[in-house]
DNA sequence: CTGTGTTCCTGTTCGC
DNA sequence: TGCGAACAGGAACACA
């Protein structure tokens, strides 16, 4: 389940890689993966060289030569990885799986192979080819990023201030604030003392100012982000980072699937309990997560 | 517009 | 041991 610090990671692994190498030949080994693939996909990027390697949102965004832009998303198992079929091993797979779905193979690339390889079990993942950035749906009603400057306690009050809905499930819509996913919005939620069940304009109050709390959320969402990249990212099953590795940052998880287990905050001695909101888990501390602002 | 529920998909885990 | 059910969840979409 890669959010945005895990997406990053990809990034950050992915772009000396790639950066001024060649499509020389795209296969795809299924029309669709959760989207149809655009017409002529493969075909429009065979002889494109990446010029940089970017990211919005859980987006990554691979800018052409062409002028176009191959935006990915990994969805939940979506994940590349660079690999050469070894002939003479025995595995009559030639090194692929069945869930590799898209193949490139790139010339001028300092990666160990030149076939980069996207594979993605369950199909949540999908690709798209674009033309302009600023006229793209998928990027279109995207919120500010959390990281850099973008996101702040003004911004976030406005959006939520009129909202009745909890606090947990806004903070997972991407036009709420970019890149947040449910580990990562409810390790916030308990860094900032906050229940997830909170209603959005409760935590906003009536002022039009910012609350403390609402400063207080945007610097705990921005730590958590800050101190998973530094981990590398987090890996329950799935996510690995462009070298095959995972992330480490599941071990500092103060509440995500912990349920029953005891809250790590210094001098609180509840147990962490599991919600549903919208369809969804939430994990959170009922003893220092608090529903009043 | 707002909030909620459904849907897509497959691998893993759980209960009987 | 085996089998089906439940679960995981990003985000588009449908709906009240």
């Amino acid at each position: 389940m890669p959010e945005l610090p895990e997406v990053e990671i990809i990034r950050q692994g992915l772009a000396p890689l790639v950066t001024n190498a060649r499509i020389e030949r795209v296969v795809l080994n299924r029309a669709n993966l959760r989207f149809p693939f655009p017409p002529q996909f493969g075909q429009r990027l065979q002889g494109q060289h990446i010029i940089q390697v970017g990211r919005r949102a859980k987006y990554l965004l691979f800018s052409l030569s062409g002028g176009q832009v191959l935006l990915t998303h990994l969805g939940m198992t979506g994940n590349f990885r660079f690999t050469r079929p070894d002939p003479t091993s025995s595995d009559v797979n030639h090194g692929f799986d069945k869930h590799d779905h898209v193949i490139f193979r790139l010339s001028g690339t300092s990666a160990p192979s030149p076939l980069l390889v996207y594979s993605d079990p369950r199909r949540f993942g999908f690709m798209d080819l674009v033309t302009d950035l600023n006229d793209c749906r998928f990027l279109n009603r995207l919120g500010p990023e959390p990281l850099g400057n973008q996101l702040t306690a003004i911004g976030l009050h406005g959006s939520l201030k009129s909202r009745k809905a909890p606090v947990k499930s806004l903070l997972l819509d991407q036009s709420v604030v970019a890149g947040l996913g449910n580990i990562y919005v409810c390790e916030a939620l308990h860094r900032a003392g906050i229940d997830p069940r909170t209603p959005a304009s409760d935590l906003a109050g009536d002022d039009s100012a910012p609350s403390a709390l609402m400063d207080r959320l945007v610097r705990e969402i921005r730590a958590v982000l800050t101190d998973a990249l530094r981990a590398g990212g987090s890996t329950l099953q799935d996510y690995r980072n462009i070298e095959g590795k995972g992330g480490y940052f599941q071990h500092s998880f103060a509440v995500y699937d912990r349920e029953g287990e005891a809250c790590t905050r210094e001098g609180c001695a509840g147990h962490i309990s599991r919600i549903v909101q919208s369809g969804r888990s939430s994990f959170y501390c009922p003893d220092c997560q608090s529903l009043e602002p």
